[in-house]
DNA sequence: TGTACATCAGTGAACGCGCGTTCACTGATGTAC
DNA sequence: TGTACATCAGTGAACGCGCGTTCACTGATGTAC
């Protein structure tokens, strides 16, 4: 009671507070450090403190919690897509620096990346979750065609498109092939492998 | 006994005679049904007819038995891959149709592509598994670059192997997009993708 | 051809485990007056 | 400013479940003589 003012964080209150962001941290943590196949509801529960019956008040169940999770790190990525959008002058230079995040992103974030394609632990439908794919397709698709793109949504894709699924197949299979391990565990032979092919996509990406 | 010799199928002998193809089919048929995810040792013993503990005398664990259902599949999508060199005469020819039989293949199995990939459920150690990708990965690299690639494995693979990588990523990026449901459910949506984007790649691949 | 016996591939009951979810509950919060 | 009370966000015990693996066992196979 006496530091209930000055410290929400450390005192243990009947009511936690704050507790749908810490238990997307500790969803989070979890996967990080187990993989996204060994995600457990109470062991999330267990990390943030609070009872196996508490988080169904937030996320109903264990599928609604993993899906708010794949909402929030489709979010990230955007995030992370736009960021490469913003700080480029040519359109060679954005779609690269585009791909380079993307990559970038799936290392450094393997579990989020992971869960974030996983349909059979999420539901696809979520409103949150498809709004964050869409905007991550979006900024996607106006990297690679520009004005062009006019910021048509993934469903309404027609044949003029190909160019950004054509990177996007490019950059999301090489970001696969390397969190399973295809390019060997040894640091940076991941991006050395990036850097050998990435010339031969951008120097005849003339469309 | 009086069955026993002109139908070993039927007999319900104490002795399987066939267990370990059946199991494997058995685990085939399971996680194609409901999905990598929800794979069970039990059910796959259940659905042949034998008790959870006789896995145990073929494969040793879980692990084992995923890790065989995974290698198998390795060479049946190795034989895919050699199907399409083989009846094709330009380069270009037999690259566009070891892609395309690479994404069938994908979207004909996505059960055992999602297990070929899933390294939190079988053990990539294993000699069987690593003999039948490193066989698959050396079909694409010679599809791809020809005599220059001289059979080169992953492993040793250098710079001059990124036109193979670049190829790889593009299709096993399009696969898994495909299987993740991201070109929509409607039939044959995945293969219009492709066919839009094949020639961007293709028609530029002058290495 | 017959028999003894080691080996092998099965059985089925039992183990302990961690899981997601449910339930009746309780303590804190905040709003109406 | 104080009080009544509805609402909300937690508790913690209990549920039933299916799992992978272990164990002592048993029935069939095949080999040596």
């Amino acid at each position: 009671m006496t530091d209930n003012l000055n410290s929400v964080k450390t005192s243990r209150a009947y009511h936690h507070g704050d507790l749908r962001p810490a238990l997307l941290a500790a969803a989070e943590a979890l996967i990080a450090e187990r993989g996204v196949d060994r995600f457990s509801l109470r062991e999330t529960a267990r990390r943030a403190g609070v009872s196996p019956a508490a988080p169904a008040h937030h996320f109903g169940d264990a599928r609604g919690l993993l899906t708010a999770l794949a909402a929030d790190s489709f979010r990230l990525f955007g995030d992370a897509l736009a960021a490469a959008a913003d700080k480029e002058d040519s359109r060679i230079a954005r779609i690269r620096a585009q791909g380079v995040n993307y990559v970038n992103f799936a290392l450094a974030h393997p579990a989020r990346f992971d869960l974030m394609w996983r349909g059979s632990l999420i539901d696809a439908q979520d409103p949150e979750y498809r709004a964050a794919g869409q905007r991550a397709y979006r900024l996607l698709d106006t990297a690679v065609r520009g004005e062009a793109a006019a910021g048509e949504g993934l469903e309404e894709a027609g044949p003029a498109a190909a160019p950004s699924l054509a990177c996007w197949a490019m950059v999301h299979g090489f970001a696969r092939l390397a969190l399973d391990g295809v390019f060997g565990s040894t640091p940076g032979a991941a991006e050395r492998a990036a850097e050998a092919m990435l010339p031969l996509v951008l120097d005849h990406l003339d469309v």
